[in-house]
DNA sequence: AAAATTCTGAGGCACGTACGTCAAAGACCG
DNA sequence: CGGTCTTTGACGTACGTGCCTCAGAATTTT
């Protein structure tokens, strides 16, 4: 059996109380006290026991995803993940929500980071474009007591908070190889189209395509990137022109997480079965495109799994716990009509139609 | 707050203890009494906490995986994985551990299954060939209370255990689909190499495999499975042969878990950077191929989310809980150079040697 | 002696369980 | 047939699980 609070206070020669104290580091204790406790902790191996903690304190832990306002298919399915999640989790007293307020002016974000009340929520999973008042905003947050996952957008590595999302331009890089095999060898130039190149992720999946693309496919030339800022009329008009004046279009990759306005467009204006079509995220829309041939390859993150991260990495930070890093890292998949979940359903029916 | 056992035995008129009686569906209680009480647990939405429980319990799970004698690098990354989530899990009182004790003898198997205590273990994961005394082994150990995961062998859909893995056929028609495309419309013949044919994973693989190269890409041969038996002399005597036999061999294809041999045998024989090369999971080998170029694509399953996967669905079996179906699906990864893992570093690397 | 610091005791969190109670149902005897 | 004894089913009591917390006691310090 593990030694208990109680192993402790008989080793170290103090009250409950006393270890109480030491263990969760609150002040009325002399040095010589707590080095003692500290001492028996090391001697015996204690390690505390969470959930009896839990159970003791009543603690619950209350994430927010805060999203943005904007967003087409994929923020659907990402809204449908934290519904899952907010079930899964309620049974580990974890009370999961979500709130679509984060828009793209930076002192926006900032003013409703600002409103959050630590009181009421532990930690929140941020959705937001990388910008100085936000991560200022994010630092107060912290300081406040409220944990801060940065998600899908912003980048690894900041010391206010951690980063649940993948590498973007490791993501652009994967895209480009597979743009660049999926060519065959032929010469000829990629259409490439985003939503917006003012976010950090397309920017970056940018920089990792052209680089994957310049070194190893020189026959093929990644043409500028269109905006469509989310405008069907302007998508089809600008991706329109573009057909027109260059021959040879090979390729198109559509950068941004929410890729129909630009899919629809190209399948307007040109013949996708002619072209290789690469885009991002997994959506009933890019998912039905792959499945009929008009799309070759989808780079996606697993919604799921990025929601469940996000929420196990703000636990593991509440609890003062590192968070396994092997689970929460997160992986850029490539999917192709046979690997999204039910090829063999699929060919036995083809087989055996009903 | 949650409404407790303590409401429930005030709302159903009874003691705590029936109530406890019922909710652990234990006998002396009349009809009418349980009826009582669910309809009280129905009225308050009563769930019941699981952590107070187990506390009270002093209950730990003790879950072991069953895996194969054999095995080369696939099978270290399944141990290292298995030792990392052993410590991850220690901490939720789940005792995790493994034994290497499966042969390729049915019976044998059966006889190991037929030797575990249901005293000293709560489930077990079986990494083990498909068989009929496995199946009816299984099926004893399930009812003597031992919770079985059927565990990367095996096959979804069986009524004695759940299954933790891949659906092979659908990750060989994946590798299907990357051969054909990265071949570019070039004819000739792709090799296939496999350890043994014997395994239901290396025939389904090549059925998924076959269907999708027969039906869109005609214009490449499958050639007939050679089995290596895990012979390093075999491996290579076989695959020179038939590189002599069929001159135009454009790609190969290593249907087996363990691929090492395989792919040493073929890099001696032939020029690997000429040809298309697919092989299946990561290991450090395969990882460093695909880095030099040698390999073109690897398909995988992720072993730390399949061994935390299994780990999860027995617990949630022992706990009588439905596993959450979304969390346990394991993806067909498909890795590339470029989205490995550290794809960033790689090229900082490269631009700023230090 | 008052104030500040350090420590203890007892009760509580949500639940499980060994044991005890109590009434009804038989069993047995004279 | 009544009366006593035992068995059985149905249920309650009380304490335990590992930890937290608050009121208050004991010890210093001022």
């Amino acid at each position: 059996m593990r030694p208990t609070t109680k192993d402790l206070a008989k080793a170290a020669g103090v009250s409950l109380a006393t270890v109480d104290r030491v263990l969760n580091g609150r002040a009325g204790v002399r040095r010589e006290t707590v080095a003692a406790v500290n001492d028996a902790i090391e001697k015996l191996g204690f390690v505390r026991n969470l959930s009896a903690a839990n159970l003791a304190r009543g603690r619950t832990y209350r994430f927010r995803f805060l999203l943005p306002k904007s967003g087409d298919l994929f923020m659907d399915s990402m809204i449908a993940h934290i519904e899952e999640a907010r079930h899964a989790f309620a049974a580990e007293f974890v009370d999961v929500g979500y709130r679509r307020e984060i828009g793209s002016d930076p002192h926006q974000i900032a003013r409703v980071l600002a409103q959050i009340d630590p009181d009421t929520l532990d930690g929140v999973a941020l959705m937001a474009p990388e910008a100085p008042q936000v991560r200022d905003a994010t630092s107060r947050l912290r300081e406040r007591g409220v944990h801060v996952v940065q998600f899908v957008s912003g980048q690894p590595g900041v010391r206010e908070a951690d980063f649940v999302g993948v590498d973007n331009r490791a993501a652009g890089a994967t895209a480009g190889r597979i743009m660049g095999r999926f060519c065959g060898g032929r010469t000829g130039a990629i259409l490439i189209v985003s939503e917006t190149m003012n976010a950090r992720d397309s920017l970056e999946r940018r920089h990792g395509f052209d680089f994957v693309v310049a070194r190893d496919f020189p026959m093929l030339t990644a043409l500028p990137t269109l905006e469509t800022h989310g405008d069907a009329e302007r998508a089809r008009a600008i991706i329109a022109k573009a057909y027109a004046t260059h021959g040879a279009i090979i390729g198109a990759y559509v950068l941004s997480s929410e890729a129909r306005l630009a899919l629809e467009a190209i399948a307007d204006v040109s013949d996708p079965l002619k072209q290789v079509i690469i885009a991002h995220e997994r959506t009933r829309f890019s998912e039905a495109l792959l499945r009929n041939g008009q799309l070759d390859a989808v780079i996606a993150q697993n919604p799921g799994h990025l929601i469940r991260s996000a929420l196990r990495v703000l636990r593991a930070r509440c609890d003062e716990r590192e968070p396994i890093a092997s689970q929460e890292d997160i992986r850029i998949e490539i999917l192709l009509r046979e690997n999204l979940g039910d090829w063999s359903e699929e060919t036995d029916r083809a087989r055996h139609p009903s």
